[in-house]
DNA sequence: CAGAAACGGGG
DNA sequence: GTGTACGTTTCTG
């Protein structure tokens, strides 16, 4: 059979011993669960002697295969194993052994996530449609199609990508309201009074025990119990079909207290596609609330990326986007407005559906960007909400290096000597302002400064060379430190960095053609995605925990930059101008005569 | 002053 | 889950 399907999220099971991949997906309103179990995890090794370090491993190890094969380290065409487990435990369960031995020099791409591996391999992207061929399952392990909603096709050949992206998914965000009469609430005891629900599908109310006033707007949707206000939360989800379910440090506050609540008033919370229930994932030293075919964003961790500020609070960031204040409520005293009833209930009424509205309203505002920097970086919009912009620069580097056969750096340790080894780079030039109310400025910066120098000094540590070379004009070479980066072949990191721009470049020249507006749009946050992964390559170099880190290369860029800072200033001064105020890419001016 | 511990968001 | 935050402020000795 053939669906087209859209492709929400990813995960593997185990069944007879053989790691099975699932892709959550969607058709319409249908959940579809694709199954395929033909990825086996493998990893590199890297020796001096092939011959001999294969039978030293098909001798020592347990694997499914091992094979020799060309693959590019730094741009050179090498010989690498390839050593292919039956699973991912497997695999890390050998690796230290596989180092270990006599004549392994070298393991690498031991630490990319099983399901990460397979959305690379087999250039699978979520938040994309996709034509998926298979055979209709009835049951495969827990899923049963008979009584879960849900098809299930085991894939018999490979996904096959639409051009278009979907656009609409749908989108629902919530927030909980405790009754805390002791400061910040204790699932244990303080139970849940309000459950806000907002969406792009029409659906707003405040579940919860009591009501608002009668003059008021009919928002609320009054049950008699808390038990009964998480099993209409839960209805919700589950007659909504919802794609993406959004809160505000919903990973660390409301579906933590929403489980323990769950649990003491033996509540199902089995909002998955498949009915499971929330899982906790460890990220650190925090959680994230993941369920499985539903992407659940915590737009607090989204938003400290997205803009700078001091602080990330709801009320904050609303402003800051919408320039509206909301309603407010101080959060010792909700206890006292939910017991006083009356005016100060109904308040408390509109603050909880003010704040799931405002959620929202973030969401729809920001989603699309991560949208589209999912599908460029090509992993799971879970993931993708999560991670910093490095780690995002870096798995989008990954997917670019497999396609261009590469076999990716290993990282540096993250031991703390490592890391207080780290040295300091010093970074853009900045001239402290002149004192003043200043009028008749002229502004001047550099568009993408720092990408531009990667680019155009090919700066990348494939090409980079630190000792002596034949012939200096065949090499670009940083002011101050002197570092060589050769000007052919392009590096890879500059290479990444020129076809993404490119592409960029191609976007907006679409978007200036096309006469939708919708389209427009579309194409705009497109673009925009791309820049900012643009402007993060920096930073890749800048760190020691990436696969990439070059304090070289990073030192090398802040440099040059520095340089055409200055230089610029120069310049501006030849004509008359002076800078008042510089920093790293830009500085104002005044022009001398009145 | 250096190094350790706490903090953020949420109610 | 083949990866285990993180940058900044406040406290402590």
């Amino acid at each position: 059979m053939q669906e087209n399907v859209v492709i929400l999220d990813i995960d593997y099971v185990t069944y007879e011993e053989k790691p099975v991949i699932r892709l959550f997906s969607k058709k319409g309103d249908e959940n579809i669960i694709l199954i395929d179990d033909t990825f086996e995890p493998y990893l590199y090794v890297v020796s001096d002697d092939v011959e001999e370090c294969i039978s030293e491993i098909e001798d020592n190890i347990d694997v499914v295969c091992v094979e020799k094969v060309i693959k590019k380290d730094f741009q050179i065409e090498s010989e690498f194993i390839k050593v292919t487990f039956k699973h991912p435990q497997e695999l890390a369960k050998n690796r230290d052994a596989l180092r270990d031995l006599e004549s392994v020099i070298q393991i690498r791409e031991f630490d990319i996530p099983f399901y990460r591996r397979y959305l690379m391999d087999r250039d699978v992207i979520p938040m994309t449609e996709v034509t998926a061929v298979g055979e209709e399952l009835e049951t495969f392990m827990d899923l049963d199609s008979t009584k879960q909603d849900i098809k299930i096709i085991k894939l018999t050949e490979r996904l096959e990508r639409k051009k278009e992206y979907p656009q609409n998914f749908r989108i629902l965000s919530f927030d909980l309201e405790v009754r805390n009469p002791h400061g910040m609430p204790d699932s244990a005891e303080d139970e849940i009074i309000m459950i806000g629900v907002a969406s792009n599908f029409g659906v707003n109310q405040v579940i919860s025990t009591k009501t608002n006033s009668e003059d008021r707007d009919d928002f609320v949707n009054q049950v008699s119990t808390e038990k009964e206000m998480i099993e209409e939360f839960v209805k919700i989800i589950k007659d909504n079909n919802v794609d993406i379910i959004v809160g505000y440090n919903s990973d660390n506050f409301d579906f933590p207290y929403l489980k323990d609540r769950a649990k003491i008033l033996d509540v199902d919370l089995d909002i998955g596609m498949d009915e499971s229930d929330v899982k906790f994932i460890r990220r650190g030293y925090s959680n994230a609330a993941s369920f499985k075919g539903l992407i659940h964003v915590d737009l607090y961790l989204v938003m400290r990326r997205y803009m700078t500020l001091d602080r990330y609070t709801l009320e904050r960031v609303y402003y800051e986007l919408f320039g509206e204040e909301k309603i407010d409520v101080p959060g010792d005293r909700i206890w006292e407005f939910w017991d006083n009833e009356g005016e100060e209930l109904d308040t408390l009424f509109d603050y909880s559906l003010d704040d799931v509205v405002s959620t929202l309203k973030i969401a729809e505002q920001t989603l699309p960007l991560n949208l589209e920097l999912t599908r460029i970086i090509g992993q799971p919009l879970f993931d993708v909400s999560r991670m910093a912009t490095g780690q995002q620069a870096e798995w989008f580097l990954v997917k670019q290096a497999y396609f261009d056969g590469e076999v990716v750096p290993n990282k540096q340790g993250s031991n703390f000597a490592d890391r207080a080894s780290a040295e300091d780079n010093e970074g853009g030039y900045v001239r402290e302002p002149e004192k003043g109310l200043h009028e008749n400025l002229v502004q001047f910066d550099f568009r993408s400064l720092y990408p531009s120098i990667i680019i155009s000094k090919n700066i990348s540590p494939d090409v980079m060379t630190l000792g002596k070379v034949e012939d200096e004009d065949d090499y670009n070479i940083s002011p101050e430190h002197g570092i060589k980066f050769k000007k052919s072949p392009q590096g890879f990191i500059p290479s990444v960095i020129d076809k993404i721009l490119q592409e960029r470049f191609r976007i907006k020249r679409q978007m200036k053609a096309s006469d939708d507006p919708q389209e427009r749009i579309a194409l705009d946050v497109q673009q925009q995605a791309i820049k900012r992964l643009a402007n993060t390559m920096y930073g890749i170099y800048g760190f020691p925990r990436f696969r990439w880190y070059s304090f070289e290369c990073a030192k090398a860029i802040t440099s040059w930059g520095r340089q055409y800072i200055k230089s610029s200033i120069k310049k501006a001064e030849e004509y008359g101008f002076y800078a008042i105020y510089a920093d790293t890419d830009g500085f104002y001016a005044k022009y001398k005569k009145e």
